[in-house]
DNA sequence: CCTTAAACGAGACGGTACGTCGCGTCTTCCT
DNA sequence: AGGAAGACGCGACGTACCGTCTCGTTTAAGG
């Protein structure tokens, strides 16, 4: 999705001015008031600039993201299953609890529905790395018998990625850290009682 | 939500073929080639007369889903949480695995990120009910001793329901009974060792 | 065109408000911004009620032209034909130069091109009797040996009042009475010299 | 009012085609019938191509008009003002007497009242051209002694050109040239007798 | 005086056109 | 030879009026 450098000489400046166009207006005045004749006007760029490197708007605003997201993101080796967890869904609710990455999130989760290419942008450029490295995680917990050895690595990252991204979309409880580790808690030690 | 008969008099069956009409061409075209021009002329209806009863295209399609989901849905009481829970996440899979309704609903929900109105009718129409369902379970699932005491129903909640949003967003696993049940089984039961 | 007391009772109040704000709009908004929906608001009417009587935005127009206009015309015998024939292009001037009438006139005139029943409606109302009254005055002249024998008095009062006429349509010079008696006497005296 | 080759630079075929659409609406449905929306999908131009040129609709019809009409005028030079100004009016006559322009032109007047735009075309492109002519031909005729040195030339061309405007207006009476010449012959002659 | 049917106000309705905005393509001019 | 500037055909936006059509509610004529 990066382009940086291509043949075409003079980009890297328009480039970047794009993407941060692209942002600010996101954080402005909403996702659905981007426009590329806006961006264009604001980056100083030419439209015809901009669909010479971007299909649709949302290629230009999920690279945005991702470009802006990448280096928030820890993917920690602590011993523990649990800390480990707690930490990369604490690193994870920091982005999408940001008012405008949140709502630029959704907002590109739901044009992904009809646009298979976003759908595959967003899938490698964010969910895969991230259940790669929660998978990684549960695997060493396993290892160590921090875990059974029948655990479903994919059912225990969605029980706490799940209410993470639940909360998100609703916005009915918190996503600090507490919680965080609560919802980890849960997801380890279930609710006690039970049938067996 | 229905409007059905206001002080200004004449609806009904402009009133429906509206809602019908803005569904069919979400199911054919997708969410974003909906326009108030397209269900107007599909429906038969002036514009005028769709901007009287409601203001923005995401009212009309906010009502159709609702309206269109409403009677999919199911409360049991059958003795068991486990069952219970089971049985509402069924119901609430069922209609968000629809490829319709589902993409529909998380449009709906970027959507309602820059809309209040939309996020109100959302959260009236559609979450709170279903909270409050589940609520309802746990609680008499505690008074029954099912659950513990100190049980937090809300993060029960979110243990079942967000694995299911999760996989509705991503599509990274089924959303099938057997899958619904094994999300509650964990949530009550844990991954067994941990930290206990 | 007056309608005051037909089979359906309650008019009057009606069509007397009907009238007096179509001319008020005209004289606020001018004609073009004249709509049968701004009469009936303003006339406190309903649309409906307007239609029951005129079949056009323009039969009111002509209706609250003609009404409004009636008054003010004189048809006067003097005992000079010059005299009679700068009282009555007086008389006329008066209307014209109103901003109002004059401007809602001429659109009248404008629409009448197209328009068969308002062009009958302005004959019939307006130009008409105003002709006949010049064609009498000219005739009595004609008899007194005012004017020779063999005047042809459509050509002299086209004479008077296509000027009059001509500065209403274009503005370049006044309409008061030494301006028309001016007319009237290169009418009876010709420029003089010439080759006759 | 020609726009041709604007700093904003590709125009050419639209415009000319836009014109051209104007006038056949005009001709084929008449004035109150030509919309933006007809020339634009006529002229196989957008609606935003006509407003970036044109304000209005009148201003796109009054370039119209006076394009049609300009190459058909002529401003002889007989050496006989009598022959000047019937040569003048004839060729006038003869545009005005046309349905398609001469309905249009009348119309043009009654939205120029309300329009001081329209009203400034209209002066500019049409009527002081004519009138100049006008004043020449008498002027000449002044210094030959064909008029006396007296002469107010404003007055002798209302005299000839009222009479062709008010048979315009209102059809009563023919605009051939036998009709012209009597015209012209009673503005030099007068009516005879008179008061002296 | 009381009934009753018309004419009425209000305003919703299916339409058409408005004037604006954004799309994605294109051409022209400047650097 | 790029790229900014921006015109272009297209089509949707949300608004304003059109002329028609129910709706109750007066209201004045006739029983």
């Amino acid at each position: 999705m990066t382009r940086e450098q291509l043949p075409g000489r003079r980009s890297a400046r328009s480039h970047r001015a794009v993407l941060e166009s692209a942002l600010a207006l996101v954080r402005e005045q909403g996702y659905a008031a981007v426009t590329i004749d806006g961006i264009a006007s604001r980056a100083g760029v030419s439209k015809a600039t901009i669909y010479r490197w971007w299909n649709h708007k949302s290629a230009i605003l999920v690279e945005a993201f991702l470009t802006s997201v990448h280096p928030q993101i820890m993917f920690p080796d602590s011993g523990s299953a649990r800390e480990d967890l707690v930490a990369q869904a604490t690193s994870l609710a920091r982005v999408l609890s940001d008012p405008v990455l949140g709502s630029l999130f959704v907002s590109l989760l739901g044009e992904a529905r009809y646009d298979p290419d976003l759908a595959t942008a967003l899938r490698d450029g964010w969910q895969t790395p991230r259940r790669a490295a929660g998978v990684e995680v549960i695997e060493r917990a396993m290892a160590r018998n921090e875990l059974p050895a029948d655990t479903d690595p994919e059912l225990v990252l969605d029980g706490v990625y799940g209410p993470l991204y639940l909360r998100l979309l609703f916005g009915h409880a918190p996503l600090d850290e507490p919680s965080l580790r609560q919802i980890v808690a849960q997801v380890f030690d279930g609710t006690g009682v039970g049938r067996g």
